[in-house]
RNA sequence: GCCCGAGUGGCGGAACUGGUAGACGCACAGGACUUAAAAUCCUGCGAUGUAACAAUCGUGCCGGUUCGAUUCCGGCCUCGGGCACCA
């Protein structure tokens, strides 16, 4: 398509020149606002189209809050350790840090192409030692408040990143980075406690003004469920078996319990008799992977030949070994009722155990042949005999509270976060085993360890991480007691820079601090943020735990780092995400190239509701370059006519305005696109069909226009003779008053169906429109009896006939 | 299995609180301009139907509420997403 506006000469003048005289300045009366996007990994890869909605989006709403009078935040990171790099370095054998630098260089090149307002000056990375050193400084403050410690425990392994891996990283049992299946395996690791925020995390996702759909994913993972915590006497021990369970109600019909394999009693309830085949299930539950757990649908097991007691009935129940029951949730053991559990139910007849029904629908027992989950009366529950069994729940929560055998109590399916990875790009964990001392924190003024060079960076899949063999940096001495330590060969995952690095923006170069209390209170928390949905858990649950950790060390005077966020849907071709691998991926370059960054700018907001997935259809941008081309037309072709403002250009002047800011405010970009082509074809006919469209008319569809394609814009209200930036006018504002007509239309319906419109003075009366309105629609309903007559004002009528 | 979200022309999608369904754009067809093409401009574009009107049908399916339903209610179907032996 040949050019009707220069948009190369123009966007390169408007970025100079953006340069030199900067449109984001603070003043002294003017309000912070500081809008962030999700900051990339910056990979081999470079930027794609679906990168770039996102970034639109967040510069848009950035430039609209410039306009509103506010002083923007608007920066820019790099997220760049994690495994690309690591695996670049590997095959290529070239340093991470050097493939890292150059993969930045490149993206920023790219990124400067969408003319963001960004603010270079505040830019970091999360390799950056001065970065990394308060990310291993709030480690430290952790492992000092008792949230970090270490455990040995069965992780999740992915077998191919030779990594262990947090809960949040396995998606249906399989590595969420690399796909492969996850399986079990017994290291010492690095744990972070973010169950002990567990209830803040869930109660204050109440004061976010977040989609539903994340808060609603995020009190998913947390889980919380409510119940009673039961201690069942074991026949012949000392020890009782404590269970946890959400129907207390069910207590009397517990005729069996499960133990987990990995339950540390295990081991005292085998009997000689037992002791071979238990041992041998314990062995072989530890084997299987996570997706082998989960396909298992039949349930397996294995009696340890002991008996517990029910304490409410006193009957003898077996208690039984199966890896159902997992050991990191509750406690560990369950207390069985196949006859009002699904999965008790399977088990009891697989290993044909008694079946008690203590609810019944109506209170009347009958032969179950599937677990009875329904609200029912109590049956054969001594006292409670005869109870709606919702309303037993607590009473008989409250019951064994008093006979001192077990608690109400509540349950998280959230678990500590397993924050240590065997691999070499990373935050080295800054802490030093000594012998004498124990694990030793790093002294803060020592920060940062330093992550060193290292000959080899291939994962041992040992669980020892590649910095383990640089022995001149492993070996060390206790900052305690000077003698010889070893040095923590961990590394942090790529969440860990990911959690904070919102708050370093505002104070990039501070090497005394995290960040300035003062520049904080001015600029914190963070007032909206965009990006993926694809972080709903993850990054955002993570960031959210780091922020209310830092409050309580009274770093940071808020509890909820991001007060708004927008999650923008992916841009697919052919029906899947973009992505390198499907071979769909469309490059903005090119698109720069030929329609030039406005047009660009424009179609990604045209392209679909941003808050959903969108199909990328190349010819589209076609219709946004027409566009582009008409607004150029319509401002080159009226500016000099000195036409009129009639009653109908300020009308359109005053609607056009209201269209756009409410649609604006709302996020439907892809409508707001829609307003400004409608009113761009109805000024353009108007000014053919009369003397021209007035100048404030025209300056108020530049002005409006300008967050969305600021170079043109800046280009088109310099023609009209102004000398400063379009940024420096404010945003425009409507009149309702104005935009009334004198004359409406009305449609008219007979039995709902419009039959007619009519045309009537917007202030007449309701009798009077109804008489135009019979006159319209006389001929159709002649000789029928009018049984209704329905009269809305201004919008339509409609006449009921038999 | 449980919990969310969505189904509207050939396509992307619009419709604010129940009030003219299909805005805006793509694609397509016809016309103007041109030696010709591109670009641009004009016209048409849900289906059936008609010479043209009219009329009828039409927002995943079935039913309900209402003068009036894409919108509200009940029951399904399909697709997408989240969780998944969490006691």
């Amino acid at each position: 398509m040949s050019a009707n506006y220069n948009y190369k000469t123009i966007e390169t003048k408007w970025r100079k020149y953006w340069n030199e005289h900067p449109i984001n300045e603070p003043t002294e009366n003017k309000e912070n606002y500081y809008c962030l996007d999700m900051f990339p990994y910056p990979s081999g890869n470079g930027l794609h189209v679906g990168h770039w909605r996102g970034y639109v989006l967040s510069d848009v709403w950035s430039r609209y809050k410039i306009l509103q009078g506010y002083h923007v935040l608007h920066p820019m990171g790099w997220d760049a350790f994690g495994l690309p790099a690591e695996n670049y370095a590997i095959k290529m054998g070239v340093h991470p840090a050097k493939a890292t630098n150059e993969n930045i260089q490149n993206f920023k090149t790219q990124l400067k192409d969408i003319s963001a307002v960004y603010d270079w000056s505040k830019e970091l990375s999360t390799t950056d030692p001065k970065f990394y050193k308060w990310t291993q400084w709030i480690f430290v403050k952790m492992f000092k408040e008792g949230l970090a410690y270490e455990k040995e425990m069965p992780i999740n392994w992915c077998p191919d990143c030779k990594t262990g891996l947090a809960n949040e990283e396995v998606v249906n049992g399989e590595c969420e980075r690399c796909g492969s299946p996850v399986t079990k395996k017994n290291l010492r690791q690095w744990m972070l406690k973010i169950t002990a925020y567990a209830e803040r995390l869930l109660d204050d996702l109440q004061t976010l003004e977040w989609p539903d759909k994340v808060k609603k994913m995020q009190s998913d993972w947390i889980g919380k469920s409510y119940g009673a915590e039961v201690e069942f006497k074991i026949e012949g021990h000392d020890q009782k078996i404590k269970v946890f369970t959400t129907r207390p109600d069910t207590l009397y019909g517990a005729t069996f319990m499960v133990m987990a394999p990995e339950h540390e009693l295990v081991e005292h309830l085998i009997t000689d008799e037992t002791s071979k085949k238990v041992k041998q299930y314990v062995y072989d539950a530890s084997m299987k992977s996570n997706v082998d757990r989960m396909q298992d649908k039949e349930k397996t097991g294995v009696f340890t030949g002991t008996y517990a007691i029910n304490p409410l009935n006193g009957a003898k129940v077996q208690v039984w070994i199966s890896d159902y029951v997992l050991a990191d949730y509750g406690t560990g053991a369950i207390m069985c009722v196949p006859a009002h559990d699904e999965r008790d139910f399977a088990f009891a007849k697989t290993f044909d155990l008694p079946i008690v029904q203590v609810i019944a629908k109506d209170g009347i027992e009958v032969e179950l042949t599937e677990a009875f989950t329904e609200v029912g009366i109590m049956i054969n529950s001594g006292e409670f005999n005869g109870l709606p069994s919702d309303q037993t729940k607590e009473k008989v929560g409250n019951y064994i509270e008093e006979k001192g055998i077990g608690n109400k109590t509540t349950n998280y399916k959230l678990r500590d976060w397993v924050f240590s990875r065997q691999r070499y790009w990373g935050e080295p964990i800054p802490v030093v085993h000594c012998e004498s001392c124990g694990i030793v924190p790093v002294p803060e003024e020592e920060l940062p360890v330093i992550l060193p060079d290292v000959k080899s960076y291939e994962p041992t899949g040992t669980g020892e991480s590649p910095l383990a063999a640089i022995d001149e940096w492993v070996n060390t001495t206790c900052p305690v007691c000077a003698k010889p330590a070893k040095r923590e060969t961990n590394t942090m995952p790529q969440w860990a820079g990911s959690s904070w690095y919102f708050l370093r923006y505002i104070d990039v170069n501070n090497d005394n601090e995290l960040i300035s209390k003062k520049i904080a209170k001015e600029w914190l928390p963070v007032d909206m943020y965009v990006g993926g949905i694809e972080h709903a858990v993850l990054h955002l649950l993570y960031a959210r735990f780091y922020t209310k950790f830092l409050y309580d060390i009274g770093v940071v005077d808020f509890e909820e780092p991001f007060t708004r966020l927008f999650n923008q849907g992916m841009i697919c071709k052919n029906g899947a995400k973009m992505s390198k691998s499907k071979g769909n991926v469309v490059s903005p370059d090119e698109l720069v190239e030929n329609y030039g960054t406005d047009s660009l700018r424009m179609y990604e907001l045209f392209v679909g509701p941003p808050e959903l997935d969108s199909e990328w259809d190349d010819r589209g941008i076609d219709g946004v370059y027409r566009f582009m081309n008409k607004v150029w037309k319509l401002v080159v072709d009226n500016k000099d006519k000195n036409a009129f403002a009639t009653k109908e250009l300020i009308k359109l002047r005053h609607t056009v305005t209201y269209e756009v800011t409410e649609r604006l405010n709302k996020f439907h970009l892809n409508t707001t696109v829609s307003a400004f082509m409608e009113y761009t074809n109805k000024l353009t006919a108007y000014g053919k069909a009369n003397e021209g469209v007035d100048k404030e008319t025209l300056e108020t569809m530049v002005r409006l226009l300008a967050p969305f394609v600021p170079h043109i814009s800046e280009e088109l209200w310099n023609m009209l003779g102004h000398a400063e930036s379009v940024f420096f006018n404010g945003w425009p504002t409507y009149d309702l008053e104005k935009m009334k007509d004198d004359i409406i239309k009305i449609p008219v319906q007979i039995n709902g169906k419009v039959r007619a419109t009519i045309e009537v003075d917007a202030e007449a009366d309701k009798d009077t429109v109804l008489v135009a309105a019979k006159e319209s629609i006389a001929s159709k309903i002649e000789g029928k009896t009018i049984i209704k007559e329905i009269v809305v004002p201004k919008k339509i009528i409609n006449i009921v006939v038999k």
